[in-house]
DNA sequence: CAGTCCTCAGGAGCCCGGTA
DNA sequence: TACCGGGCTCCTGAGGACTG
């Protein structure tokens, strides 16, 4: 392994790429994925170690899944995704139950608060007296770290967990703690491309058959870089192309499992 | 009718490789 | 060589359907 020297790549020390993070939450989001991807390599060479899966390798170029495994000598497919951000704008108890964190943290001054209450219109007395609409408004004018997804609404999310370590509880308990807001993937790729004849839409659905074994990030809601495993062939089908699975993944009580050895050597 | 839930379409920012 | 389509990551926002 060549030596890759981050101030070499970037000209920045590590507090300035942190700086970078922090305020630009989509370079972050970039790199998450690929972060995610490195964690389950470390899970995998574990497991080779251990004598649990012959061999595996990652991704040689586009359109490859992330990790291809052998087991048994049996060619295994693995694909790595981030769960989503918590939900904090769908409804009006999410959005002041994420703004009240907020305030209790220290993220947001009371005097912000009140500046903000007072741009977008005739002073309320109060965040809670708002209407869903003014609400929004009042989202929308917090600082981009805090409105997009970031270690803020990580850390939020991971606050209303009772037991956010996995393997604390046994899976489906652990589960059951976001029934209130499930956890989700967006099982999908993220453009169509064009050149299809015909119905271009479709291309950017997962094909049914083309992945053997979903790998959930938890990071996003639990912050610890841990995974559930599934097959993805319980999924759902999409409602309208039957051999395609449903891109909307929600993680239910069911065929999650945190031991990937039980799932590859069934 | 306000509030909620959900899906769809596409964006930001990164990159590569085929083609004009 | 420059351009541009399209690959990857995850996320947002509009808007339709539903609910109380």
């Amino acid at each position: 392994m060549t030596e890759f020297n981050l101030y070499e790549a970037t000209g920045l020390t590590s507090q300035e790429l942190a700086e970078v993070f922090q305020y630009n939450p989509r370079a972050y989001m970039a790199v998450r994925g690929a972060v995610a991807e490195k964690h389950l390599e470390k899970v995998l060479e574990n497991l080779m170690q251990r004598g649990d899966i012959d061999d595996y390798r990652s991704a040689l170029g586009d359109m490859e899944k992330d990790f291809y495994l052998q087991v048994q000598g049996k060619p295994i497919t693995l694909e790595c995704k981030n769960v989503e951000v918590i939900k904090t704008s769908n409804n009006k108890s999410s959005q002041l139950g994420y703004v009240e964190y907020l305030a209790e943290q220290g993220h947001l001054s009371s005097l912000l608060i009140e500046n903000i209450l007072r741009e977008i219109g005739p002073l309320k007395n109060s965040l809670q007296n708002l209407s869903s609409s003014n609400l929004k408004n009042f989202f929308k004018r917090l600082p981009q770290k805090y409105r997009e997804s970031g270690l803020v609404k990580y850390q939020y999310s991971a606050s209303k967990v009772p037991h956010p370590k996995l393997g604390q509880l046994p899976d489906n308990d652990f589960i059951n703690q976001f029934s209130q807001s499930p956890m989700t993937i967006d099982f999908q790729r993220t453009r169509n491309s064009t050149n299809e004849d015909g119905d271009t839409r479709r291309n950017r659905y997962y094909q049914v058959g083309e992945i053997d074994i979903v790998a959930a990030c938890l990071f996003a809601r639990t912050m610890e870089w841990k995974f559930l495993y599934a097959e993805a062939k319980n999924f759902e089908k999409h409602a309208q192309y039957s051999d395609r699975y449903s891109n909307r993944l929600r993680i239910e009580p069911g065929f999650w499992t945190s031991d990937l050895v039980e799932l590859i050597s069934t």
